[in-house]
DNA sequence: ATTCTACTTAGTAATTATTATAAACTGGGG
DNA sequence: CCCCAGTTTATAATAATTACTAAGTAGAAT
């Protein structure tokens, strides 16, 4: 997880101004390692700062995504992308049926395309998401069996 | 891939009838490798069968996700999800930039998460996506800095 | 083959997600 | 302190998805 400091400094570096919407949209990211949804960060904006546009917060995230410090996550399922700070390699394990996501910490350096595979694209990056069912939706899935 | 013979006879053991609408998605997307959103297998549905509503078309797809015979794979940056009818383990290197889409059939049986990491998830598969810019897009880029 | 019924579809409307537009505003360099 | 390019807001438009219900039909039962 990146600091407050450090995002601020990569706005800097890209000429992009320090303005109050953007600060706040940058803290509420650094505090919530929750994967949130555009929504739920514009929630967490207005209760601070009331009156700031979704369209703001759009334009933001999308800032974000294009300078790298966000990337963008699938929530297969419900509709919206999902928004996370932690640039660093990490990976995702989903659960199919309530879209809980939980973030797998460790690295998989032996991930690698040879160059006939990789048809001429420069690879930035790769993410491991990993599908399953959580303990939770185990349970209501059994009980649910049960009733048929 | 699978047949189509096969994915027919899923609906079957599930109980869901095998309407003409219901049959000619499944056609559509055994014949398209180029995981099409929605809308473009809509579009390919009502030059067989304009009648078909969008509405069966999002019913379908949503049922196949949900039996598991097809998987929805999220394109970043463009709305709407995209779904591929290969549910064999294969994965995908996107272009961060113009969002096309190749599969990678490779495997990689090594990704593996201990008990520990899996936090009690029943895993059923996993997915690697790498990402890059494809060689068209480096292009673009690269002549791009230059006019600056 | 015919009938019956629960499942499915079409069409419309409603909802939700995202983008476009233009006028008003402001961060930060000079 | 002033200025202006970049930002924000509010509104409206567009796109994506879901809800609803009457009409239709696949497939089991007869």
């Amino acid at each position: 997880m990146e600091s407050l400091e450090t995002l601020l400094s990569v706005l800097r570096q890209n000429h992009l101004k320090i303005t109050p919407q953007r600060r706040l949209i940058l803290e509420i990211l650094v505090d919530d390692a929750s994967h949130p949804t555009v929504d739920q960060v514009y929630q967490q904006v207005i209760t601070v700062m009331p009156n700031v546009s979704r369209t703001t917060v759009y334009n933001t995230l999308h800032e974000l995504v294009a300078l790298g410090v966000l990337i963008e996550v699938q929530d297969m399922g419900a509709g919206g992308g999902r928004y996370d700070t932690n640039a660093s390699q990490h990976h995702h394990l989903l659960c199919t049926h309530c879209h809980t996501l939980l973030d797998i910490e460790r690295d998989f350096p032996e991930l690698e395309l040879t160059p006939v595979e990789a048809c001429g694209y420069r690879i930035a990056r790769h993410q491991v998401t990993f599908y399953g069912v959580c303990p939770c939706c185990q349970q209501a899935l059994a009980s649910q069996e049960e009733s048929i």
